[in-house]
DNA sequence: TGTGATGTTGAATG
DNA sequence: GCATTCAACATCAC
């Protein structure tokens, strides 16, 4: 489930869980979601390795070893983390394991496998290959602004495009655009500065207010888009219901005369 | 049973 | 070349 939020959690849980704790044993039972290794070059990296400390930009978590190499971690749309000791608490997707030397283990789920792990050797090289742009919390409002000018695409594919901006996904995208009552279909660059100041500062305290609650869905505010993303939805101002189309690629639910859709020409 | 899902990418298109 | 769109990936749940 992991967006910005989600995987700011998960990066919660794996410093509080997976520090500083000696690798004793890798088991790999798929090696699909390991990108640029494959199951046995995994084990004889990893094994006797501690990690020492992680950061998250976006959707990624980089997880830095006592040989300041790195473990990426991504989630894809099913990834999650699993620390547990006994072989009951194993879950039924784990892709792979590490045993550490206190007993415990950590366990990465997946059951979709669109998850991917890279093994990085250089860190500023991976990410300056990678066109991952800064973090949707880090991104000050006038690189944002700046970002947006003459843009013909949709906002939504905008606010999605991780080389732009890093960890908004599909559902939080949405709220934004909710929030803000801007169609998400609205060509990016045809959006008034005012607006897009709102959008702005209205996609960080979204993204704040998720992690402050561990992007625990159940426990959002009620008005968020777990309570409107859904068929027959009335519109807030009680025009019509909420539709949906796809858009930036992606199912996007949205108001047609609620939310206004700004285009140039 | 068929369909779509909180993501990314490389190929195709304009 | 650039910006944008789309199918593909694999499995589960409704």
């Amino acid at each position: 489930m992991p967006e910005l939020p989600e995987v700011e959690t998960f990066k919660k849980y794996f410093d509080g869980t997976s520090l500083n704790q000696k690798i004793e044993r890798v088991v790999v039972n798929d090696d699909k979601i390991i990108r640029n290794l494959n199951g046995d070059e995994f084990v004889n990296k990893l094994t006797g390795r501690t990690f020492l400390d992680s950061f998250r930009r976006g959707k990624y978590l980089f997880a830095r070893m006592d040989n300041d190499e790195y473990l990426l971690l991504h989630f894809g749309m099913t990834g999650d983390l699993n620390y547990y000791e006994l072989e009951e608490d194993r879950t039924k997707h784990e892709r792979f394991v590490f045993y550490f030397n206190n007993h415990q283990r950590l366990g990465f789920d997946c059951p979709r496998k669109f998850a991917r792990i890279n093994y990085i050797e250089n860190i500023k090289e991976y990410i300056a290959k990678s066109g991952l742009g800064k973090d949707a919390l880090v991104i000050t409002e006038a690189e944002f602004l700046a970002a947006t000018k003459a843009k013909k695409g949709s906002i939504k594919g905008f606010l999605l495009n991780q080389k732009i901006l890093a960890g908004v996904g599909n559902l939080y995208a949405d709220e934004v655009c909710y929030k803000t009552r801007i169609h998400p279909g609205s060509q990016t660059g045809a959006i008034p500065t005012k607006k897009l100041k709102e959008a702005f500062a209205t996609m960080q305290d979204i993204l704040n207010t998720a992690i402050k609650r561990s992007a625990y869905y159940k426990e959002y505010p009620d008005n968020w888009f777990f309570e409107w993303r859904k068929e027959g939805t009335p519109a807030p101002n009680g025009k019509g219901v909420v539709t949906w189309d796809k858009i930036g690629g992606r199912t996007t639910y949205f108001f047609p005369n609620y939310q206004r859709l700004y285009s140039f020409k």
